[in-house]
Parts: C-alpha cells; sequence; structure tokens
DNA sequence: ATGGTAGTCTAACTA
C-alpha cells in the first residue's frame, strides 16, 4: 500500500491537484497539512466521488489536517492528549491493525520567538502522545509537515539553514531525535542516502526554479513497519503545476 | 542586508 503526507496550502485552491494526484499515484492513504478550510467546508463529497474517505480536523485561514482513504478509518483522534488547543495540526486514525498519525507541526518563525518556545512544548506533548499510541499500536506511521530538516543532507545550503536556524535548529533537531529515539525511524532515509532532495520550496525568490528546498515532509515507521517499507519518495511533479502548494507529497509503500 | 510570493481576506498575519 501507498502512504502519502502532502501539505496543500489551502485544499480550496489545490483540491483540483489533489484530485488529479490522486488519480496519478492511487494512494491508499494521504495525509494533508493545511488545509486552511473549517469543517463545514471541507470537499469530502468531491473526494468520496474518488473513491476517497475522508476525516478532518480544520479550522479558518489557518492550520487544519485531515486523513483521507482509500479504506474507511476508525478510532479519530484530534487533539493531543492532555494538549488541548484550538489550532487543528493532528488527526490520527486506524486502518485495520495500521496506525497513522499525521502532523502539521508549528512552524516557530525564528529560533527564540515565542512561537520557537510554543514549537518545542508542542512537541514534547507529541512526544508523550506518540510514545502511548505506539505502545498500543506497534504498526504506526507518523508522517506530516514536520518543519524541521533532519539534517544537513536536508537543505540546500548548510550555511544558511543552520544551527540558529529556524527549522535546523539544534533543539528542533534534538526535539525530532527523540520521536525517532521511540523507536521510529526517517523512512526515506532508509532507502536514500543521498542529500538535495527537498519536499518544500519557498514561493520567494524563485526557490523551485533554483531548488533552494528543504526536506520537512516526512513519513516515520515504527520497528515492526522498518521491514515493510519496501520504498521512499518525493513526487516534485505538483510542484511543476500551475498555482502549486510549496510543498509537494512525500511517499512510502508498505507490503502486508 | 533586503526582499522576494502565496493564501486568507481587503489589513495584516502566517509561512
Amino acid at each position: 500500500m501507498k502512504i502519502a503526507s502532502w501539505n496543500v496550502n489551502s485544499l480550496n485552491v489545490r483540491l483540483p491537484h489533489l484530485l488529479e494526484w490522486l488519480k496519478l499515484q492511487q494512494p491508499d492513504i494521504v495525509g494533508l497539512q493545511e488545509t486552511k478550510l473549517d469543517d463545514p467546508r471541507f470537499p469530502d463529497d468531491a473526494l468520496a466521488a474518488a473513491g476517497y474517505r475522508s476525516v478532518f480536523t480544520g479550522q479558518k485561514t489557518y492550520n487544519g489536517v485531515a486523513l483521507v482513504s482509500k479504506e474507511p478509518p476508525g478510532d479519530v483522534v484530534t487533539d493531543i492528549p492532555g494538549f488541548d488547543h484550538e489550532q487543528r495540526r493532528v488527526i490520527a486514525a486506524s486502518y485495520g491493525d495500521l496506525r497513522v498519525i499525521n502532523l502539521y507541526v508549528v512552524n516557530g518563525k525564528a529560533v527564540g520567538d515565542e512561537k520557537y518556545e510554543f514549537k518545542l512544548r508542542w512537541l514534547e506533548a507529541v512526544h508523550a502522545w506518540i510514545a502511548d499510541e505506539l505502545a498500543r499500536h506497534p504498526k504506526l506511521v507518523v508522517m506530516g509537515d514536520f518543519n524541521i530538516a533532519p539534517d544537513d543532507r536536508d537543505v540546500h545550503d548548510p550555511a544558511i539553514w543552520n544551527a540558529d536556524s529556524i527549522l535546523t535548529s539544534t533543539a528542533e533537531r534534538a526535539a525530532l531525535k527523540r520521536l525517532l529515539d521511540l523507536g521510529l525511524h526517517d523512512s526515506f532515509r532508509l532507502h536514500h542516502d543521498d542529500g538535495g532532495v527537498f519536499s518544500w520550496w519557498d514561493y520567494r525568490a524563485a526557490g523551485f526554479r533554483r531548488d533552494l528546498g528543504l526536506r520537512i515532509d516526512l513519513l516515520l515507521v515504527s520497528d515492526a513497519l522498518r521491514g515493510k517499507c519496501i520504498g521512499a519518495e518525493i513526487d516534485r511533479e505538483p510542484r511543476t503545476w500551475e498555482r502549486p502548494s510549496d510543498h509537494t507529497p512525500a511517499l512510502i509503500t508498505l507490503v502486508s
């Protein structure tokens, strides 16, 4: 089965891209971030017509996450236990014995900013939640826009994206490592050692044309899924389409 | 060093 993560930066604008990509790739499960839609406006009818079930938790203008899938979801969670917050950034669901958590990690704005401090607190809460989920669901995928580039291979210029920069700072990377230390693996790195493969390019300064990107969209797989993850890719194509999201989909292939 | 773009919404915030 194929599982994907895509920050669509407004599902209202990007629905045609999503529908086209579902047709092309036929993924089984897709986690969306930054839908920027409140729940009554979520296009679940259009996705149902394309053969996909949807669960979602959204808000106007900002944030918003969803899971769309060919199989019906169960046991849906839309808040970090003990960390309820108005910002709609997490959704989890079960598909048989597979558990999927979809995250839109806080951006953080700049190192030292109050939003950065919130990012680190939020990641601590997510850590506790994932530890609990993993104890109950050995077959776990944690996907999303992590807003953290794991290491220097994942940035176009390590001099710019350094230990003091947002998305690459020491504390952010340490928080990601703490998640991985629970028994999760960056699926892309199970299959590729090369640098320069990115999932996000800034709209500004012709970032995509110049390939000034970062790899911040990740799918983490648990120990129990590690051997079943037979492929991990980033599909650059949707980023080449007209009026694209600034992110492009990341995906994995799992065998049962 | 600055500003560059996009989305939501028409002012300013977020990324």
